[in-house]
DNA sequence: GACAGGCTACGAAGATTTTCGTTGCTCGCT
DNA sequence: AGCGAGCAACGAAAATCTTCGTAGCCTGTC
């Protein structure tokens, strides 16, 4: 069994949660969650006790109100998702998804010229 | 609901071989996947016909032996999944996503090279 | 110290996904 | 006609994910 098993869609609502706020408490997350959609405080409770389980959070059991965060940053869950995608969609070619997604959702000019600048780093690397 | 549920991860491991080999029958699907990890025959039977129930494959029934296809292209599905992700872990920024699959797994340079004229004609629209 | 409010733990139901055994049909062969 | 191989349909079990009700505990307030 690998360390951090990709976060289910439930799960990566409430991680979007602790990348925001930073270490919260479970209120903290159901106040959020329940503005966007309804759903039980217990609910919210279940989820981070499983996903602590997992060890996609990290719990900190000092005061009586527990406070949890997130074990990976938002990058990281993001090069594993992007990984999986990548192999299970994309027959693994970067290439593919890149322009995928260049060509689905514009791209503003600024965030062009932002990747342009990233594509001369990765290729002055390279030479 | 809309048309086209993402699918899930063994119903993308049944639309790889779909988009691959084409219009496949069950056993021809059951013997590519049966290749990579253990199954049973009547379990490809059945996930096509759920996914059939989905509308992510469509079946044609002239011969006995049914002929499955996928509903959707590569793309499009890659498409889905992509606006999901971008959704879901990426904050809805495109430049992110782009930004981490170009950090993730390096590019060829010819790769890069395709990226840059890719870049190059988004601009060119926007003008 | 009693109680009211907020907290965690737990069990379990419901929903979805994945798996396969069994059944019955149909075709080709003898 | 009878048999065997291969097929689809179906039901249901197993696994996973999502949801919440209930119970029990702790802490501040009167």
């Amino acid at each position: 069994m690998q360390p951090f098993p990709r976060p289910t869609d439930a799960e990566l609502a409430i991680l979007r949660v602790l990348w925001e706020r930073g270490p919260s408490t479970v209120r903290q997350v159901y106040e959020v969650l329940s503005a966007e959609r309804e759903l039980g405080y217990t609910t919210a409770l279940k989820m981070l006790q499983i996903m602590h389980e997992k060890g996609l959070v990290q719990r900190d059991v000092t005061d009586r109100t527990h406070v949890f965060s997130a074990t990976q940053t938002q990058v990281q869950t993001q090069r594993t998702m992007l990984d999986d995608l990548l192999d299970k969609a994309f027959g693994g070619s970067s290439l593919n998804l890149v322009m995928q997604a260049l060509a689905t959702r514009k791209a503003s000019r600024e965030e062009l010229a932002e990747i342009r600048k990233m594509l001369d780093q990765a290729e002055g690397g390279k030479r």
